[in-house]
This record gives structure tokens, C-alpha cells and sequence, in this order.
DNA sequence: ACGCATCGTCGATACGCATCGATGAATCGA
DNA sequence: TCGATTCATCGATGCGTATCGACGATGCGT
């Protein structure tokens, strides 16, 4: 592996002039910065990381902590996490992965050896044992979540609460008095994020205002669970029902109960869930949806996280970021009626 | 943040006793064992990273290339990533994350600027252009899947031809002599990945020698194409036909597409998947699976690189292991005829 | 033509750890 | 009791880069 020592060498410049021709931290005259960059293509050269960050006191690497994974959601962590990875490139820096199972421990390592220049922590629960890790870590710390408090420290989620709204407003709008909203499965809900909540304060302070009810009913993995809920919806309404189901798992099962039922969505019934475009449009009847924007967070977090560390003046930030989220209409949802 | 240096005086040794006693490559009598591991602890001494790479020549850092997702397969992969980084901890390594959309050059970066001591690439394909690469880049590199050409690489995956295998004969022994195998969707088969091959050659071997005969039927994500297949199935046999769809998504449009047709998996007709125990349990109808161990295969493609690090002797390696894949009866496939 | 600022480059040093050779102390045999 | 070993520790050096102060060369104004 050549080094920088040998890039000089082959330019016939010193050391440290090749070191200010990569960071551009004092001016070079065009004609040695040409040679440089010669000498560095025909060498193949490539700066070496650990003397980099032992120099520089910045590794460029960002580590993430993913969650452990109730085998349901490891879909959309991915997501996040692919997403992520990329977009952190075009910041010029790595990922690496903390795995939860490490624990709070895994946090102190990483940025206790150095391995690390910041944090980005997922799945952030409502009272999570790695917040008071976080203040103190000497790092800047970006949550994907937001706790119960969150003072001192920088989060961003997404806008569960418009996305709550959203959907009632939408099925209000298409005629629907009673809307029934399904939870989380009891894996989620106990694992207190509190995106649940939010949603649900969204949803309930639309249908205030709109003078619609909403009831809610327990999510699961149970068809009979659901099945009975689909009774219940039926028998409080006098016109179709109407669901909104944002967990994944949950949605599957809905669809299973209504079709048992003999219901179709977006004729006798509407649903809205909660699942990228791509997905919606693979099911058998295109599902409206909520896009709750995995990406746009992950890409906006690693942003946030990149200003942080380029900032680099000490104190505790703390600011709280929400994510817009998006509704769009497909063939599981009724339309509004004619002329209102 | 304290150095070694801080330790050594704390403890009022020399730094390099300090060293000896955390690598234990010389002998250190017990009493200043006591008095280092004291001063450690009291001043929460962690080695700078970036400092042990640059001297010691190892950073602990695996770098693992993640394929660019087809957003059907990120749970599955998102198992993959799990178990490879806490796998990795328990061999005092971790995980870099290098996305698939830096191409190849990111392969020689994160070994080129030293980040990495070495790779795990997931995925491979029947002709990967990372090959090349891989061969010439002077660490040691494990593979994911099988290409065409192994020579001089270092490979692991589940064993598809033995999946297949298991599957016939699971089938046979049940009474079906017609079998249907459906394919892979074609997202999948275009990848060009052969363990579609490896399953199908397997499945034709082990019928060929029981005398029963396969059909095989195209994949994909649209019913219709599903129930022509059933339909073929059903004017096949004289008894009741028997199913393989060892892709999740297929899968799903296959019990929909049986269930349109009246057809009850483990009265009717028998089915073999590929899930999770967990979620083959969670099926309406359990599912009959063979599992492709995705955990097994990541722990063990953790240890395998991890050895090889260890042994650091140069040239190339070359090696391959297929883990065994497990068959599982539940609900969905017919019993065995009494006493054959 | 001369002092002065500016520009471009060099040399030296620090970053924190691993490792090698050397040194002093303790142990052993005869 | 003395030299030969072995054992435990120390000091010095190198890993490859970033950065700071210094220095010669150039251009400016007067």
C-alpha cells in the first residue's frame, strides 16, 4: 500500500504538501497540484483511515444502532438502515452497525475506542435506557424517534400525529361516520414507542374536530381478533365501514377477515394502511395508503447527524424534526361522494 | 478521553507494559497485572481505535457489501445483517456497512483506505462483477452464494440442491407422484443467482430417482399466472397435487390462488414453503417448510472470515460449505398413507 | 531600488498504540 | 558463591496523516 510519503516522493513534493493538495486547506499552486494528483492516480494511492482519524480526530464513521427485531418488522428497519448507508456516502462517511443486543455498552464502546464520530440510534422507545448514554456521550447523538423527553437531544420521526389526522380527514371526507382504527400488533405497542400514541392523538382530535367517532380496537396476529372488530364496525354504523390499519402484519390480516366476511375494500368497505407505493400497488386490490417516508427520514437524519459533526461546537443541541407524511388514494378506499 | 499513557502513569508503569497487559503477548506478574486493570478501570481507559489500527495493522473491522434491495426480500436480508453483526461482536470484530450502489469501487476503497480487514459480500451472483475484485484484493473476502466460477474463492450458503431434494421426497412419501414447483419470482431469477438452479436440479435429481415426476412453473406476482399453474397441476395428477414455492411472495399469491379454487392445503393439496419457523407458525394454515437457515449461514460465514484473519498466512484460499436445510411437517401437507 | 505583505512549500511534530531490543532482578545448578 | 538462565519491565521507535511555524520567492507600492 503506498503512502502519502510515497505520492511525495514519486511528485517530488513534501508530505504534507500532498496532505493539503487532498484537504485543501491552504492554497497550491496549479502546477504541483497537478503533479500531486498524478503521482496519486498512478500509485493508486488511498489515504489510510486509521492514521486518519488518529491525526485528524474524526474517523468519518457513523455508527448506527439497529434494534432487535421482532422478525415482522425486519422489512422496514432494512429500509432504514440501506437507506442510511447510502446516503451517509454522499456525506463522505460509513456506517457501522451497533447491534442492540450489546446494549447500552455497545454505545460507550464505539465512541469510548474512538470507532466513531457520531451516533444515530433507531427505534427510539418513549422511556429508552440509552437516553441518559446519549447526553453524555460526548458525541453528537441523532434519535429516529422521539422520546417522552426529549430535552437535550436531537430527534426526528415521522409526523405520526398528521398522519393519524390525515387518514381520518380522508375517510370523513369519502362519507364515513365511524372509523375504526386497528393497533399495532402487541409485539409494537409494548414495546412503548410512542408513534402509536401520537397517531392516535391525531386521529382522535381530527374526528373531534370533524365530528366523526373513532373507535379503537386491539391489533394481533389473530384473525378472530380482527374478525370481531369488523362485526363490531358493522353494527355502529349505519353505512360501510372504514379501517385504518397501519401495522403491516395486522393489515394482512384485515384483508383475510373482511374477504371472510364477504367484504370487499372500496366497494362495501374502505381501508387505509400503511406501506410503500410499491406494496400497495401489489396487493390484489391496490391498498390507499399512509407513506410514512422511511427514506426521507433516513436521509434527513444522516443530514442532521452530518451538520452536527461538521458544526463540531461542543454544548447539547436539541431540536425535534417531523417528517411529513403522505396519504394517497387507491382502489381499497371509497370515493367522496358527488359535489361535497 | 485518557491514553494509555494516563494508565501507565496512573498505575506508574511503563506504557508499553500497559499494552502487554491488555494483549497478554508477554508475561506481566500478577501484582502489576492488578495495579493496570485497577487504573483502567478507575480512569474508564478504551484503546483508540484508529491508534491500534495504524500500529497494529488490524482494525476489527468487517466490511459487509449489502445487495441494493428489491424491497420484497429486505426482511430476509435484514436477518442476514442481524446475525452477521452480533455475530461478529462475539468474535471482537464489527460491522462496516458497504451499499451495493458504490459498485465495486467500494469494494477496493474500504480495503484500499485500510478501513477493513475484510469483507463478506452477500448475494453473489452467478457471474458477479465484484469477482475480479475480490480475487485480486489482498484480504481475505467470504461469499454469500455460489458463483459459477469458485476457484480461489472462499464460499458459504445454504445447500439449495439438498432443499430440493428433501422437498420430493417429502412430497413423494406423502403419495404425490406429480409434483409443481414454482419458481422464484422473476426479480429474483433475472438476478441471476444459481441457487435456483441448485434447488430445481436438486428437486429433478431426487424425483428422477423416485420415479415421480416435476413440473416446474413460472413465478411471479400475479394470481392469474398462479391458478393456471393449480389448474395444470390438478389435470396432471390422478390424486391431489403437491406444491413447492420456496419464495415468500409466491408464497402468498399461491394460497390466495388455492384458496379461489376451493383448495384446502393439508386436506386437498399439499404445500411446501420456505419461512421462518415463526412465521411459517403464524400461517392461517402452519405451513410445511424447508429452512434455508439464514442464521446459521451468517454465523457461520462470520466465523469462517474471522479464521482466516486469524491465520493471515497469504494466498489465496479456496473453500466451500453448504449448510444443511431443515424440512419441517406442519398443517399444509398431507400425511403419509399408513404403513409405507 | 527597497521594505513589506502574500503566496506556495517545506520540515518538524503530535496523534495513541504495538512491538522490539535491552536492562535489571530473580532463579537455578554446581 | 558465581555465572547462566529466565522473567518482568522499560525505553525507543514506527505506523501514516494533519497541522503549525518557518522560509524563500514573488509581487506590490513608493
Amino acid at each position: 500500500m503506498p503512502t502519502s510519503k510515497d505520492v511525495a516522493q514519486a511528485a517530488g513534493v513534501a508530505q504534507s504538501t500532498v496532505s493539503y493538495v487532498l484537504s485543501g486547506k491552504r492554497p497550491i499552486s496549479e502546477k504541483t497540484r497537478k503533479k500531486v494528483e498524478d503521482a496519486i492516480e498512478q500509485l493508486t494511492y488511498q489515504p489510510n483511515a486509521g492514521a486518519r482519524a488518529l491525526a485528524g480526530r474524526r474517523t468519518h464513521v457513523i455508527g448506527l444502532v439497529i434494534p432487535f427485531i421482532p422478525e415482522l418488522e425486519m422489512g422496514s428497519i432494512m429500509e432504514f438502515v440501506s437507506v442510511i448507508a447510502s446516503t451517509a456516502r454522499q456525506y463522505d462517511h460509513d456506517i457501522l452497525l451497533v447491534t442492540e443486543d450489546e446494549g447500552a455498552a455497545g454505545l460507550r464502546r464505539v465512541v469510548g475506542q474512538q470507532i466513531c464520530d457520531g451516533l444515530i440510534l433507531m427505534q427510539v422507545e418513549d422511556e429508552d435506557e440509552r437516553l441518559p448514554i446519549a447526553r453524555s456521550l460526548n458525541v453528537p447523538v441523532l434519535l429516529i424517534g422521539i422520546p417522552r423527553d426529549p430535552s437535550g437531544l436531537v430527534c426526528i420521526d415521522a409526523d405520526f400525529e398528521m398522519a393519524g389526522d390525515q387518514c381520518v380527514r380522508d375517510l370523513a371526507a369519502a362519507g364515513h361516520d365511524v372509523i375504526s382504527i386497528i393497533d399495532w400488533q402487541p409485539a409494537v405497542v409494548n414495546r412503548h414507542v410512542n408513534y402509536v400514541e401520537r397517531f392516535m392523538g391525531g386521529a382522535d382530535a381530527a374526528a373531534q374536530s370533524l365530528g366523526v367517532s373513532v373507535q379503537h380496537f386491539p391489533g394481533g396476529a389473530d384473525v378472530s381478533i380482527i374478525t370481531d372488530s369488523v362485526d363490531k364496525a358493522l353494527a355502529a354504523t349505519h353505512g360501510k365501514p372504514a379501517f385504518i390499519a397501519p401495522d403491516r402484519t395486522v393489515q394482512d390480516i384485515l384483508r383475510r377477515a373482511l374477504t371472510a366476511r364477504g367484504l370487499t375494500p372500496g366497494a362495501d368497505v374502505s381501508v387505509i394502511g400503511s406501506a410503500s407505493p410499491t406494496l400497495a400497488e401489489l396487493q390484489p386490490i391496490p391498498l390507499s395508503t399512509i407513506d410514512l417516508r422511511p427514506a426521507e427520514v433516513s436521509r434527513r437524519a444522516v443530514k442532521i447527524i452530518c451538520n452536527l459533526l461538521e458544526a463540531e461546537n461542543q454544548g447539547p443541541h436539541e431540536s425535534l424534526e417531523l417528517v411529513p407524511t403522505v396519504i394517497t388514494h387507491r382502489a381499497s378506499t371509497l370515493r367522496p361522494p358527488h359535489g361535497s
